[in-house]
DNA sequence: CTTCCATTCGGCACTCGGTGTCATTAGTAT
DNA sequence: ATACTAATGACACCGAGTGCCGAATGGAAG
């Protein structure tokens, strides 16, 4: 739900678990992802998404065009920065939770700490949003992100309800979850006082209460093969 | 939630309700949308969705390619032919339901309605979804159209509960009436005997005994200014 | 039949996002 | 210095989408 922060100038770890720090080999880096992505919600902001250019972009960062593509895959990620590795720690802290903690507490508190920024970070995840969700192409390309999310708390929904994660119960809560949350998002831009954090916890809070889990009691069909991937490759 | 069926070679009267069939001045329309639909999806069919360029659709077409896109603003948008006269039926529909009729009732019928297809049509409707929901372009892209089928179901709730359409609530149920019908999408596409209404209708009974409308007894905050776009103009 | 007019068609040139290829550059290790 | 590794960036190419404008079509008015 929430794009990279970022580590102005320092180099993201890209999910490298194994022998941190290795030996640098080769030539360096020129740049990061955290930095261009920085440069261009700059762009953006002064010029509209649309209007910027990727050879804008490359040349203010003083790079090529060719090897902006290298650092992102497309325009339409820049905004997201490195979100993958923000995934995997949601995925490690909701795996930490204790199982007592019920399903909805779990769910609203990782999403709630997975929304947290440094005050200094605010102003700009605030843009960031506002273009992820008012940039038509914007709105389009984030279902792809949007997916995996969704899945991570499908697989959680999943195990603590002991059924499949494709079958219809986790991935309705994963979707419900992603819906509430970017209704929250909607409600944080509109209102610049509002605080992400406490209309995330309304906004669950409220939803708990409407969809308060009836454990499973449901069918799940759990013989159907898996296809872990709701949508997309 | 639907693609439009394309009622081959048959022009689709594009939401024209003042003065049908009007004179017919100028010169005539050589083609249709529903007719590049069609011969789309067979290309798309035969080479994948990626590989099949506008041209070889324009080309088969027997069209030059500027004309085609002044039957569809982008590739993208083939699969779904003409889905916003769709919309407006499925508005109508909701608007003639009975107020007696629960909320989760009348949804649940309506998107049945909404998904019905004469058995001569089911297998393209197969085909557009299967690409619709698996070629990362496409999902991506349909983004943009379930905003608009949840922005119809999210003013019906609203409506029915008596709070703004961009409140929490009337916005979580619309997405998760759609993400439950993608969740029944996905199984009908996984099994090839399956019956789609069965399954919308199951996943939905399913989904009404977790999703019991609490009867609009939370807050809605309708001090709000109205935005009743979710995402994107 | 001819003229007028509305509307569609389609070619051309252009912009921009994205990719494959490959020689070049900047580092580390020997 | 030399070898090796990894990043860079120039070049060429493709496909989607757009602006422009003259040509084609067909009905209506003379």
């Amino acid at each position: 739900m929430t794009p990279s922060a970022e580590w102005k100038g320092e180099k993201v770890a890209t999910s490298n678990d194994p022998a941190t720090a290795a030996p640098r080999l080769g030539r360096q880096p020129s740049t990061s992802q955290a930095e261009l992505s920085h440069i261009a919600l700059q762009l953006f902001i002064e010029n509209g998404f649309d209007a910027t250019t990727i050879d804008e972009i490359a040349a203010r960062a003083g790079i090529g065009r060719r090897t902006f593509f290298r650092y992102f895959p497309s325009k339409n990620d820049l905004p997201w920065g490195d979100f993958e590795s923000l995934l995997d720690r949601m995925r490690a802290h909701l795996g930490s939770l204790p199982a007592e903690l019920p399903l909805v507490d779990a769910l609203r508190t990782a999403v709630i700490e997975f929304n947290r920024f440094p005050a200094a970070e605010v102003p700009y995840h605030r843009q960031r949003m506002d273009l992820l969700l008012n940039v038509p192409t914007l709105v389009a390309h984030s279902t792809l992100r949007y997916a995996s999310w969704r899945q991570v708390v499908a697989e959680f929904a999943a195990e603590r309800l002991g059924v499949p994660a494709d079958s219809l119960q986790p991935q309705a809560i994963a979707w419900t979850y992603l819906a509430v949350s970017l209704a929250a998002y909607e409600q944080w831009l509109k209102h610049d006082d509002a605080e992400l954090g406490e209309l995330l916890d309304s906004a669950f809070r409220m939803l708990d209460s409407t969809f308060a889990t009836p454990g499973a009691s449901h069918t799940s069909d759990p013989s159907d093969p898996q296809n872990p991937r709701p949508a997309g490759p």
